[in-house]
DNA sequence: AACAAATGGTTGCCCATGCAACCGACAACA
DNA sequence: TGTTGTCGGTTGCATGGGCAACCATTTGTT
């Protein structure tokens, strides 16, 4: 009898300690230079691209559990990065924005960014990458159409 | 000024978010099915392959830490699908092996790995699967030559 | 043989993250 | 206009996972 499939050829298990590798090290760049967490990353270049947004906004484009957006923008308020201002079309949410403290540091972020993405990914062929991110995107898709639910928080219980 | 990258361009969150969605998808149904967690499912889909081994030769071929190896153990042990013997040539270690029960639970748990392996990664040719797989292991390659420290766990620290 | 260093395993603690429940505000409808 | 349902945001709680510290055993050194 074969043995079925050693877990090391086991593709999701390679996708899984690959993006752990890859998010690990980015995660730590970014802690030691700027004291950011992931989350607050993403919500920083994602304000930083698009400028004012709500909370609701943000959990859409960044693909995160909306009490992740609540904490990041919390701390980034708190740090004075971005600030809250309130929403006159609806009262309930506030227009988040990135202070200049905050533009300044998104203006160091991105770049660093796009240098790591180059570190990481270096010795592949532009097209590689590209066929790359498309084999990602459809392999979301599929995903995304197995299971009915909404797939808002891109991460199911572990527990 | 253009924006920067944004972060749906940005191919590390594109890796993060899609092995978010695959392992999510694959932890609910070992959970549902099994009410096995991932570092668990591992540790069998290993021992079922490979036959008795000790923690340490465990988080080798899973590239988990050894204290999720370890409460991985605890829970088959006690769940009886795995058996800890005394190791005759070192009193620290035991030899994990799979019980009846647990070589009955890995002949049912591989099969369905493969089948969701299959459904999840639908309609692509072989040569785009191996060329995934191979795009991954140079990736992952990069990022263990770019910290000099040891990558046992994968992950290095969130906070 | 004795001591020091390293190693496998275990426990405790902390933090990040997710879900469920909740609150205040808006929208739909009688 | 009052009532009901929905939605954005917030808080609390539980869980998973990692790291550091620790014990027991083994290995290396003298």
């Amino acid at each position: 009898m074969q043995p079925t499939t050693p877990l090391s050829k086991f593709l999701p298990y390679q996708l899984s300690i690959t993006s752990n590798a890859v998010s690990g090290r980015i995660a730590q760049e970014y802690r030691q230079r700027f004291g950011l967490s992931v989350p607050e990353w993403r919500v920083m270049a994602v304000l930083g691209d698009s400028g004012a947004l709500t909370q609701r906004d943000l959990t859409q484009r960044t693909l995160m559990d909306k009490v992740a957006v609540n904490r990041a923008c919390k701390v980034l308020e708190e740090r004075g990065l971005a600030t809250r201002t309130p929403n006159a079309q609806d009262g309930r949410s506030h227009h988040l924005d990135l202070t200049q403290d905050g533009r300044k540091m998104h203006g160091l972020i991105m770049p660093l960014a796009v240098e790591m993405e180059g570190r990481v990914f270096a010795g592949f062929q532009p097209d590689e990458l590209s066929q790359f991110r498309h084999l990602l995107d459809r392999v979301r898709e599929q995903v995304g159409e197995l299971d009915s639910d909404g797939v808002d928080s891109g991460n199911f219980s572990e527990s």
